[in-house]
DNA sequence: TAGTGGTCTAGACCACCAC
DNA sequence: TGGTGGTCTAGACCACTAT
């Protein structure tokens, strides 16, 4: 028997039973604390602690004042292996991205753009191949899809290329930094991507408005001309609306949907 | 002032402020909960709230009877562009992740193998381009770095190209099932990897071994011939100890290492 | 056995929201 | 205003680990 899972275990098992089943769908309020304790006859305290760990795994949300719901997701898509190809770019977008959210049916947006010169940490001097603590031109925003924000981007770039290619504006660069580079000969034609998660630390989760429980995805892009690397981009995306894709070797069999909808 | 903050968060921070700051290394022990208690003049409940928020956070790990410890992170590489490519396996392996992880001085095995037959939900249906509720193959097994589970992987082929190639056997197919696949002309010549994060469901936790607040990798590999999607690959890998890494275009201006050691 | 964290109770007051 | 969740206290007993 399983008598011996502790009480918050079996409520939390009992809600999480009804919202995988059905009869709790997104967006429905679960009962409300004083229900649950009177219905298995436990502490409030109890019932709380059934809730946080359903809360851990990213299924409810409670909010003060108005009570505890199944949280709802919507996924959006980020195409890896296209975004910033210089095939895909038309000539008037920043990147591939608007283009990508739109043919989703979302609106972007960027917001909060900062440029900042920062001391190359080991970890990016090393991908970089530029030593420690030499300067670097970081650029960041805030990506917002739908109003909401959905991923932290920050791009660091060699100290000697970000001059060269009027990088050290405070401000948006006409066409994109990629197009800038190229422009002066610094042609990326090649990408390392490395991906993983973890749980986002509380200045994170406060600028992309994340609930407890959700973790999020990181995505640090280093990119290569044939000589030497020419940047890094370190994606923070919010692990409960976006998907990463990538597209290797030839698709042709593919049936061709842009979907994913799932 | 941020004297508003509850006093779980505050000593939640000042934790948190000695593990960044290096007071508190990995490995090393917390103050006991009554140690804290004292300390900060609260009850034990509250030092256990900002216990909670550390623990979801994935920073900390709590045992009963041994105290609290600060966690470390052994991350391993997964090169996603690499695993499975043709060209990189060598007759005598199944894939090329024991190879990879041999390179990263870590040993892999495969455990608790199965073989069983399911009906395709909506998800599989899509992506296999076959009907929902369809018969499918799926092969699945746990994945062990260094005698620790890794990652789950679960693999779907449509079911007659299970029964022309073998795979209906409830063991491991000899050469692999890509292999198998391949010497009756189901070649693999593209894929689409989907990438997503989220928390892991309890099965999942117990079987990975994983500590509260660690989030999973979830990656989706779909392949195809020239004709049709031959495979769907779903691996939950432990959010904690594991990287993926894509390499796109060329980039022999890399400086080529194999490390990404940090 | 002593000390640790794990579970649980029965209260209290507060902040926020809908009415 | 009444009800919700957020924070906090001061206990209690149990399960596990180290010694």
């Amino acid at each position: 028997m399983a008598q011996s899972e502790p009480l918050y275990r079996q409520i939390a098992a009992d809600l999480r039973e009804q919202i995988r089943g059905g009869q709790l769908k997104a967006g429905d309020r679960l009962p409300t604390e004083a229900e649950l304790r009177e219905q298995y006859g436990v502490s409030r305290n109890t019932v709380r602690l059934a809730f946080a760990q359903l809360q851990n795994e990213g299924m409810i949300t409670s909010t003060q004042g108005r009570g505890t719901i199944v949280r709802e997701q919507v996924i959006t898509t980020y195409h890896a292996s296209w975004a910033e190809s210089r095939d895909r770019m038309s000539s008037d977008q920043v990147d591939a991205f608007h283009a990508e959210q739109a043919a989703q049916g979302h609106k972007s947006a960027y917001r909060d753009f900062e440029m900042r010169i920062v001391p190359a940490s080991p970890e990016l001097a090393e991908r970089l191949t530029v030593d420690e603590g030499d300067s670097l031109v970081s650029r960041s925003f805030v990506r917002q899809v739908d109003g909401e924000p959905s991923s932290l981007q920050d791009s660091y770039y060699p100290m000697d290329i970000a001059q060269e290619c009027g990088l050290l504006t405070p401000h948006d660069v006409a066409g994109g930094a990629i197009r800038a580079m190229a422009a002066k000969g610094h042609v990326e034609i090649g990408y390392v991507d490395e991906v993983t998660t973890r749980m986002p630390r509380p200045d994170e989760s406060r600028k992309l408005g994340l609930g407890i429980g959700t973790p999020v995805l990181v995505y640090v892009r280093t990119t290569y001309s044939d000589t030497r690397p020419l940047r890094l981009t370190l994606t923070i995306f919010a692990g409960d609306r976006n998907r990463l894709v990538y597209e290797l070797g030839d698709i042709s069999g593919y049936h061709g949907q842009n979907g994913y909808a799932s």
